[in-house]
DNA sequence: AGTTCAACATACTACTCGGTATGTTGTCAA
DNA sequence: TTGACAACATACCGAGTAGTATGTTGAACT
């Protein structure tokens, strides 16, 4: 927001995070860093200095982009909340059956759990975080615009295995207990995918494969 | 261990926490507390006064009975993995099919991460701790113990499932796979169950079966 | 009655970490 | 050429925390 009036062109001024592009390039560094920093360690284990050491850099760099540690967690709380509803509404209004959505929905957050894995975890250890009230009272508010993304996001899905319950070709009881049962399994690859060398996208297919088919039948889908 | 050779006898002196009995009950006492807190907040911002204040006591008696913050999350940590081994065990050595086992094993597991779930969270984190890498040398020793404890507990699930699967009672490609998707799966209420007022054992029995019912079907089990 | 010792509480230290205040440098406009 | 300013680095402070060293007390044993 208020992106600087005319800021300084250089080289290398801007990039993407699982497809949605962040403005400032050093910003865009200092993203990665944290979001690797806090998969690693933690949130409250990671300091600020552990994220510059990262970067080669110093306290000074980070500070002088966030105002806060908290700060700097929210903001990547959001950037990988945004690479999911970019990799999800190119499929909003498809053609064909609930069932058939879902599955392709499924199939891309799966492989976004995987691709951004670091930022995806964030997302994950922010809703833990808020859900215990871990935060000052002026980021309680901006947590809870995040946690109001969140859940609009997680609200797309669900209005989508309601529907294709309707039409026969889901099973399940209490909606709400289903959708986080949906939402656990098909983000599980957050806790035990780690990254091989020398690996296709053939063997991520694979994974996302299996994680949405057993999903799948969670919800009920025939096969 | 070593369980003082004679210990001032008095009253309370004995606990159980999930079915298992710990030896004294000042050790229960800090041991409840430090998995309450250590859930709600975290290891890494639990601090040990966190823990006292909670029992109304200062850090002096959790350090005359743990030598180090990292020894009392080991102690919470084995102390769950025993609540579920001795809840597993029974189950062993049951007649019938694998998948009438599975069930049965399945049924008891989850039911153990709703009503022991501070210890379990302990347990979950302790497995990230792990994987982190974020323990000294010498409690990494502790760790792996633990660690090999909880994969012995894995790996009677995972025979269980094979065998269902070579009966044609179950169908999955990878087995390490669906083991990560079917424990997350089953482990789920760790991240969304929170306790209701007035809330009954059917209530609770109602999200075992449909968690348990999702994770079969994900299995492949015929319904 | 006196000794011992477990089970704590109190007081203190060394260190880390979030945040701030201030210095430095390269770049761009005029 | 020269100010202006963004983009850092450096130096520092105060709060919190793991761990220690030491004091205190009540009960058991002799």
């Amino acid at each position: 927001m208020a992106a600087g009036s005319h800021l300084a062109v250089r080289e290398e001024e801007a990039r993407t995070v699982g497809g949605v592009t962040v403005a400032d390039g050093s910003r865009a560094a200092i993203l990665d860093a944290a979001a690797a920093c806090f998969m690693a360690k933690g949130y409250a284990a990671s300091s600020i200095d552990d994220v510059a050491r990262s970067l080669g850099s110093t306290k000074g760099r980070i500070y002088h982009h966030y105002p806060s540690k908290g700060d700097l967690f929210a903001d990547v709380f959001r950037t990988g909340m945004e690479a999911n509803y970019a990799a999800i509404e190119p499929l909003r209004d498809i053609a064909g059956s609930a069932v058939a959505r879902w599955r392709r929905m499924a199939m891309v957050h799966t492989r976004q759990m995987i691709v951004t894995r670091p930022y995806q975890r964030v997302v994950w250890e922010g809703v833990e975080l808020y859900l215990r009230g871990a935060t000052t009272p002026e980021q309680r508010e901006e947590f809870a615009r995040l946690m109001k993304y969140r859940n609009d996001y997680g609200a797309i899905f669900r209005q989508v295995i309601i529907a294709a319950r309707e039409a026969g070709d889901m099973r399940f009881d209490d909606p709400r207990v289903t959708e986080q049962l949906m939402f656990v399994s098909l983000n599980s690859p957050l806790f035990w995918y780690t990254p091989r060398p020398g690996e296709s996208e053939r063997d991520i297919e694979m994974i996302v494969a299996q994680v949405v088919d057993f999903t799948a039948r969670g919800l009920g889908v025939r096969t």
